[in-house]
RNA sequence: GGAUCUUUGGCAGAGUUGGUCGAAUGCACCGGUCUUGAAAACCGGCGAGGGUUAUACCUCCCAGAGUUCGAAUCUCUGAGGGUCCA
């Protein structure tokens, strides 16, 4: 949720900064309108509320005397009528604003460049050099079928397309890698957290999946319980409607979860192999922090999935992210996006993201700041999709009869 | 599944013959006095959101609906927790 006050204060800083991100600019205009009226609603509101309690006050008081109460009781009765209307009046404007903005996205960071799309994106930096292959490198369906660490007809029987069974060594490494990365961000000084799967329609309001992107996501029937896209859900709403002392903070967490997603609008690409699987695992980093931190964190982050990735010898490249490919709820975000010899590309292993106070907001997820209470800023960011890490691990470790090394590092995670 | 009780501020815990209650008290916490320093003691402050230059004022005592001039207190529904029965 981006701030309202701000809106009205600084409406064309504001304004200027959401159209960057291609947000229409009546829509914008729409929402101080609307943030406007709600106010006035709400002040007519007040003040026949305050005059209903004054009276009934007296009221009181009147009992207490035994006197006649007649008269003021006809009074109330008029300004009763005029409170249920103003209410109503309220409680429309209210809808009316918050259908619209909760479905305005984040505003960019200054620094986040322009852009339309993925095209757009810039690259900072290469992190170690690709592998000369002396024969043709396969793509990585390919070397898990012949290796059988992978089995997508099996999954595909259990549920449907873009599931997937891994098997032997497929399996292990998996599981290798998820406690591979955990060990990791530890020593960063990330905390373990293990969290629900399934989480509720407030949780999802507080990062942002819901009201917009409820195609997206599996309902459970009859409840209103949601399998989780990703872990940042029930990790960033582990405080939600909390209030943090400072020293609290940063609070640095990561957490390994299956992630679920319908992949709604994805139909046709990536339909091979395990890069869009409806069901994958994933370790994630999540952090609340002072908004003066949130860069440092940001940074220590994207640090964090990177060095993790060069310690697996995975190549790689930081790209951040322009104004059109930012995420609903991100102020900024890095891509880190690994090598695939196969398909000779780099593809999206990891995406961090600060989301400046947006989540926070929504979530209401404060600290006390002094005397004040303050607004924590979010960050999210993978560590890393392992099914996507294990792509790279095949593509890249392959040899010219299709087996595969091992990284060193992961060997003591699989008794080797 | 049936019966019954319960749900209050960071925690504990008053307040339920409806009347001003955002809510006693204790702990915790913050500031001060005292002390070389700390502890103790004493003094003061101390829920959240909105609103205001600042007041005023409005909302919130699990959630929602209702009764009433007025509800933390009464009624109904739902959710969580406890106890008993099956």
């Amino acid at each position: 949720m981006i701030d309202l006050k701000l809106l009205q204060k600084d409406f064309d800083v504001m304004s200027a900064k959401l159209m960057r991100k291609g947000v229409d600019s009546t829509l914008i205009k729409n929402l101080k309108t609307k943030s406007e009226e709600l106010k006035a609603a709400k002040a007519a509101y007040e003040t026949l509320q305050a005059d209903q309690n004054a009276m009934s006050k007296e009221f009181g008081q009147l009992m207490r005397e035994k006197k006649d109460v007649t008269e003021l009781k006809a009074k109330v009765d008029v300004n009763k009528i005029n409170i249920t209307e103003a209410l109503e009046l309220q409680r429309v404007a209210q809808e009316a604003l918050e259908s619209i903005a909760m479905s305005i996205p984040n505003t960019p960071d200054d620094d986040v460049p322009d852009g339309a799309d993925e095209n757009d994106n810039i690259e900072i930096k290469k992190v170690l050099t690709p592998r000369e292959f002396s024969f043709a490198p396969k793509e990585h369906w390919e070397l898990a079928e012949q290796n059988g660490w992978i089995d997508f007809e099996r999954g595909v029987k259990l549920a449907t397309s873009r599931f997937s069974v891994s098997f032997g060594m497929g399996a292990k490494l998996e599981r290798a890698l998820i406690n591979f990365m955990l060990n990791f961000n530890a020593k960063r000084g990330f905390e373990e957290v293990s969290v629900p799967a399934l989480v509720n329609r407030t949780a999802l309001e507080g990062t942002g999946q819901l009201p917009k992107f409820e195609d997206d996501l599996y309902k459970i029937d009859g409840q209103e319980l949601f399998l989780i896209p990703t872990a940042e859900v029930p990790v960033t709403n582990l405080y939600q409607d909390e209030i943090l002392s400072a020293d609290a903070l940063p609070k640095k967490m990561t957490a390994y979860t299956s992630c679920f997603r319908k992949e709604a609008g994805a139909a046709g690409r990536d339909t091979r192999g395990m890069i869009r699987q409806h069901q994958f695992h994933k370790v994630e980093l999540v952090a609340l922090s002072k908004p003066d931190e949130s860069d440092k964190i940001f940074e220590e982050m994207v640090a964090c999935a990177s060095d993790l990735l060069t310690a697996l010898e995975l190549p790689h490249r930081l790209v951040t992210l322009c104004t059109g490919d930012l995420g609903f709820g991100a102020a900024k975000t890095i891509d880190l996006e690994v090598w695939l010899p196969g398909q000779a590309t780099y593809r999206e292993i990891s995406s961090v993201s600060n989301t400046r106070d947006f989540q926070a907001r929504r979530a209401k997820i404060r600290f006390k700041d002094g005397k004040e209470n303050t607004l924590v800023h979010t960050l999210n960011g993978s560590s890393l999709a392992v099914g996507r890490t294990l792509v790279a691990i095949m593509e890249n470790n392959q040899q010219e009869d299709g087996s595969i090394t091992i990284p060193e590092v992961l060997k003591p995670y699989l008794g080797m």
